[in-house]
DNA sequence: GGTGAAAGGTCATTAAG
DNA sequence: CTTAATGACCTTTCACC
C-alpha cells in the first residue's frame, strides 16, 4: 500500500521534470536503470501514478472563471443528476458529499456572465432542489501532490 | 487566446496516450512532425499545457479520505492563513471564494479519524473564525478536462 | 553493453491568412 | 507580408533486447 523514500524521490523528480527519461532519472537518484524502470512500472501498476496526462489550464483555453456549486438533490434522483452533470463540459469535477448539500461540483466559465449560463444548465434539471455557488477569486494553492508524497514516503523537506 | 481544432485533437491524443511520442502523434494526426512539435511548444509557452506531471492518486499512497473545508477568515488575516495552510501537506488545494465562507480547501486524510487530526491542524490557527467540512463519499466525475477542450476547440463529440 | 529508434534542432521551400 | 506547415538532414539520447 505505501510508498518508500525512493518512490517519493522518483515522484518528486518526475513532477519537477516530467519529460525526464528513465536513464537520466536513474543518474539523478543514484540507482540503476532497472531499478527506476521497475519502480515506475510498479507505481503505475498499483495505481499510485494514474497517468501522465497533460495538465491543461482552463483559463488558458478561454475559461478563466472557476466556481464551486453545492447541489441539494431530491432523494432517489442521484444517478440521473450525475448523468446530467456529466454531459456539461464546463463541469470539471463532481463529488457526493456529507452535510446539507448532497453534491459538490467544480465549474468553469468564459466570464461571470457566462457562469450564469453554465449554472442554469447545471441546475436546469428536475432532481436538483437547490444550488448555492461560490465563485473563486484567487487560487493561492493550486492542486498539488508533492507535499503529500513527501509525507507518505517519509521524505524530509528540502529538494530531493 | 483560444485553441483550434488541431490543438484539441492533439490534447485529446495526449490525454488518451500520454506516453505517445511526437513522431507517433504526427502520424495519428496526419500532420508533419514539426507541426506537432511547434503546436506542443506553443501550447506550453502560452500556458495551455502547464506540464506533464505524474497524476498521483492520494488514495493509493495511503490517503483515501477526501474532504472539502470552508473556512471563515478574520479580516486582514488572509495572508497569514494562506501561509499556514500551505504548510499542511494534506491540504491539496486552496481557493479564496465569494459567499459566506472566505476560503475553500481540499483535504485528504488516512482515515475518518485521521481527518480530525488534519482539520485540527488546519483550523488550529488564529485568524480562522469558523470551519465547516464536507466529507467526500463518492467521486462520480474525477477531475477532467477533455470535454472542455472539445468545447473550446470546436471538436465534435466522439473520438478524434 | 550494443543497436535501432526517436527526440530535438535547423533549414529552405511552399501555402495561406 | 507575416505566420505556419512541410519534408529533409543531423546529432544526441534513450528504450529495449
Amino acid at each position: 500500500m505505501g510508498i518508500d523514500e525512493l518512490d517519493g524521490r522518483l515522484l518528486h523528480l518526475l513532477a519537477d521534470e516530467p519529460r525526464i527519461g528513465v536513464l537520466e532519472a536513474s543518474r539523478r537518484l543514484g540507482v540503476a536503470r532497472g531499478t527506476v524502470q521497475a519502480r515506475l512500472d510498479r507505481l503505475q501498476a498499483t495505481g499510485v501514478i494514474r497517468g501522465f496526462g497533460p495538465d491543461v489550464d482552463p483559463a488558458a483555453v478561454g475559461y478563466p472563471v472557476t466556481a464551486f456549486a453545492t447541489l441539494e438533490i431530491k432523494q432517489g434522483q442521484g444517478a440521473d443528476v450525475r448523468a446530467h452533470l456529466a454531459t456539461v463540459p464546463e463541469m470539471l469535477e463532481l463529488h457526493t458529499i456529507t452535510g446539507h448539500g448532497d453534491m459538490l461540483c467544480r465549474l468553469v466559465a468564459r466570464s461571470n456572465a457566462d457562469l450564469q449560463r453554465v449554472i442554469d444548465r447545471v441546475v436546469g434539471f428536475t432532481g436538483i432542489v437547490r444550488a448555492s455557488t461560490a465563485i473563486v477569486m484567487e487560487n493561492p494553492v493550486p492542486l498539488r501532490i508533492i507535499p503529500l508524497v513527501r509525507q507518505a514516503s517519509g521524505l524530509a523537506d528540502g529538494p530531493g
